[in-house]
DNA sequence: CTCCAATGTGACTACCCAGTCATTTTTACA
DNA sequence: TGTAAAAATGACTGGGTAGTCACATTGGAG
């Protein structure tokens, strides 16, 4: 968290560090990127940053954070909507591609984030991981009761499969990838984990 | 390539030298992965590595090399094998598998190079994509050829699926993950992927 | 034994970094 | 206007890095 003195900054100074911060950490993940860069680039001098964050770290989870925070109010209305859970991840990665596109810096601290392998990330990283797979367990286990997703199938299987290609579906994203792509890769999961009669 | 000296080098001493090297890289990407610590470690001289290398880049890109050659004698034989390419991916896997536990440390140094992130890497990195790309591109197109795979798919999609979970499939083994979570890993990706009557 | 090329050496350079702190400047209020 | 608290400053510390180079040691040929 950053501290009061931050808060009580010139609000065009205080988005000055933000981008500034937000523009060293979208292109380098937290070990690579440089505080003295982001000073040089904003302008203050280097024992000002200290009198708004405690330190590096103070200052990237709060970059983090404001980068999660825009993209939650891009995705969050494919839980809300209703439909199976095709429709909802297909809705999920559509708003996450807008948000990619409307945001691209953002974007990358965001999926930088899950790159780092500095120590000091090991707690949050862990906490994050953790907290996203309770939360897709519990989509998942849900669609499986609603017998949108094939029973039979091992749920940690089906978990994993789906966290590695929505993991590089968000990784890859570019100008070249469309929602026709997007679907027709969403196609592959949904033939191999859809309830089906026949046997293959 | 190492320099001559090197070659030249007391058997004993060059292994030292490549223990070292691999213990480091197998911990640490690239960028982070420390020279200074690798001479302390094998007990030789700053100095006497720009003997055998010319710089940090030389020794990483050898030892790359090893951590592949090694893996490439156990995964070869799924390719020799006859079968259908469902056949041929398990035996691909389960010989990435049989390798990771058998040297864990090059398994490591093989997995981090795709992470790196230092610029200097950036040609050998979007070479080994790309000829990853071309050989799994042409496999899949036999596959689809001889029918295993849904010709209606895209095979672009297919490709993107495969890779992501392949990556993790080898990314996150452990050894918790068994031959049986493989399998079940697996069935989801054939049953996504195989061609049916029955149209869902 | 001598000599010279090949090899080994580690202090050193030049560069980066995060974080500190004594000092100065600004601000707010009496 | 005077003063005290808050904020801004940048030189500095201590630590890390890759790579260099003048010198020392070794080993084999003559």
């Amino acid at each position: 968290m950053p501290k009061q003195t931050f808060f009580n900054l010139d609000p065009t100074k205080r988005q000055a560090v933000i981008d500034a911060a937000v523009e060293e950490f979208a292109q380098f993940a937290y070990e690579q990127a440089s505080l003295t860069k982001i000073v040089e680039q904003c302008g203050i001098a280097k024992g000002s940053m200290y009198q708004y964050f405690t330190d590096k770290l103070d200052l990237y989870l709060y970059v983090v954070d404001l980068a999660y925070e825009k993209k939650r109010s891009y995705v969050s209305q494919a839980f809300a909507q209703e439909g199976d859970i095709f429709a909802v991840l297909e809705e999920y990665y559509l708003q996450s591609y807008e948000f990619a596109r409307k945001h691209p810096l953002l974007h990358q601290v965001a999926n930088k984030f899950w790159d780092s392998k500095a120590e000091v990330l090991r707690p949050q990283l862990e906490e994050g991981r953790l907290s996203r797979a309770r939360d897709f367990a519990q989509f998942l286990s849900d669609a499986m009761e609603r017998g949108n997703v094939n029973p039979s199938l091992d749920p940690e299987a089906v978990f994993f499969v789906y966290h590695a290609v929505g993991k590089d579906l968000i990784d890859c994203f570019d100008q070249r990838r469309n929602s026709q792509f997007l679907k027709q890769v969403l196609d592959v999961l949904r033939l191999g984990l859809t309830a089906r009669k026949e046997e293959v």
